[in-house]
DNA sequence: GCAAAAGTGTTGTCTCTACACCCATGT
DNA sequence: ACATGGGTGTAGAGACAACACTTTTGC
């Protein structure tokens, strides 16, 4: 779904039937969250509320542009930030996806035509909600936690649920957290990311041993300072050991 | 890419921006195999062969489809098979996606621009070779062992490609391998079925021993008959068992 | 009786879960 | 001195990889 017009109407799109829509998430050691936009619509005449709701972030895409690179214009226009994770995960395109009322007359009223398919491309990102200025803060886009989002227009919500599902599956199986990390960080900040975005609680002891294994996590002879507490030690993830030493879990499972 | 022209002119298409590609693997006990279609181009003039090669099976989305639907319906017509499992794994839609000198000439030769770039959905399927009538059988679609495909038409290689790695993801984490089983089966047919895809060799005790571990897998007081060895106890997968003892592996890698 | 595939057990190593206390620092 | 989070070990259970011989059938 388009909610940034401003931005198509500088260059030519690729067509009317094909959009990018982004599930932005941030972290901040305290949750999860969700970058959306508002949705009001008034009534023309009287100029009353009739709704008023919350969107993903999407867009058309540009002639010459790559899906990737589209994803990562979105990503770029609302948060100022480039080479951020970003991936893929499901395209949909039901002919039902917008057969609400509000959907239908908030697209009418913006100029398209509601019974006109749009079929959109999904991308999930995970980013550190602290590191992000949003170029619209305070106006209509915002970060809402994901555990107190349960309601978005168009099929959104169906867009979210299974953007969190990849998300979280990735998480598991690949390191895309140490970005939202700092260059060094604790055991406790990395606890604490997976415990967050995988919505779970981990044994410390058991987690410290899990991750003693890991050798691309290396630990270095530097401590925390000014710590109201014993400071803990701090680690740097490093790629090139991950990329050298990652194999592939072909163990099926039960 | 449409390959099967002749089907599209009966339904009005959604546009001509989108389509589906289906990779279509097909399993035989030696070997996984993929669906391919001859793509063959003659010379105007001399009627010389120009070039003669390979590729996937694909077609347009029609109005009031859905994309799931427009996948099956394109295996429907390759094999007059339907509820085969099926699954969207990527969108294609690299502005760059056709770009050799064959491919242009050819989707020029057939009324299209070449210029004019189709994203593409790609789902895969996996089905048992041998229950399948091929409807073009003969003429230009056929069986091709996966591990002989090093070449195809347009960005074929690379759909392919990820179509591979998306399906043996899955299968070594869900039971989708199943439905190439005759319905009662032995656990060397299932070994072969994960070895053959998976393209690996399995301990056969160690398999077992695993095996023995999935609640779903019922053994039968029924063994073969007619064979010239020890008959093997036959098997079945009890699809309700998986799904109520099924458990999300949250557990994550090192 | 022979060919062909079925079926089975052990050992050593590793990983998982569950669980409770002392340590180093700033205030 | 106290509050705060850092840091550590063990035991029992289950899973892993490696490895070789006997059984049952058809011919």
């Amino acid at each position: 779904m388009n909610t940034t017009a401003n931005l198509v109407e500088q260059k030519i799109v690729l067509n009317n039937s094909v959009s990018v829509d982004c599930v932005i998430f941030g972290f901040d050691f305290m949750q999860l969250n969700v970058l959306l936009v508002d949705r009001v619509m008034y009534d023309e005449k009287s100029g009353k509320e009739l709704f008023n709701d919350l969107t993903l972030t999407g867009n058309h895409i540009f002639e010459e542009e790559d899906l990737d690179e589209a994803a990562a214009r979105i990503l770029f226009d609302l948060t100022g930030l480039k080479n951020i994770y970003l991936e893929q995960f499901y395209t949909f395109g039901s002919p039902t996806r917008i057969n609400r009322e509000n959907d239908k007359a908030w697209l009418a009223a913006n100029g398209r035509d509601p019974n006109h398919r749009i079929i959109t491309i999904g991308y999930y990102s995970l980013l550190d909600t602290d590191k992000v200025t949003l170029e619209w803060k305070g106006r209509n886009v915002r970060w809402v936690p994901v555990s107190d989002v349960t309601e978005l227009a168009f099929d959104h919500m169906e867009i979210l649920q299974k953007a969190l599902q990849a998300l979280r599956k990735k998480l598991t199986r690949e390191p895309i957290g140490f970005e939202l990390l700092p260059p060094k960080f604790t055991l406790s900040q990395m606890q604490r990311l997976y415990e967050v975005i995988l919505g779970v609680t981990l044994d410390k002891r058991n987690f410290r041993k899990k991750v003693s294994r890991m050798k691309y996590l290396v630990p270095l002879d530097e401590k925390q300072k000014g710590v109201a507490h014993k400071p803990a030690r701090l680690y740097v993830f490093d790629r090139d050991i991950y990329e050298t030493t990652k194999t592939e879990l072909l163990d099926f499972a039960i």
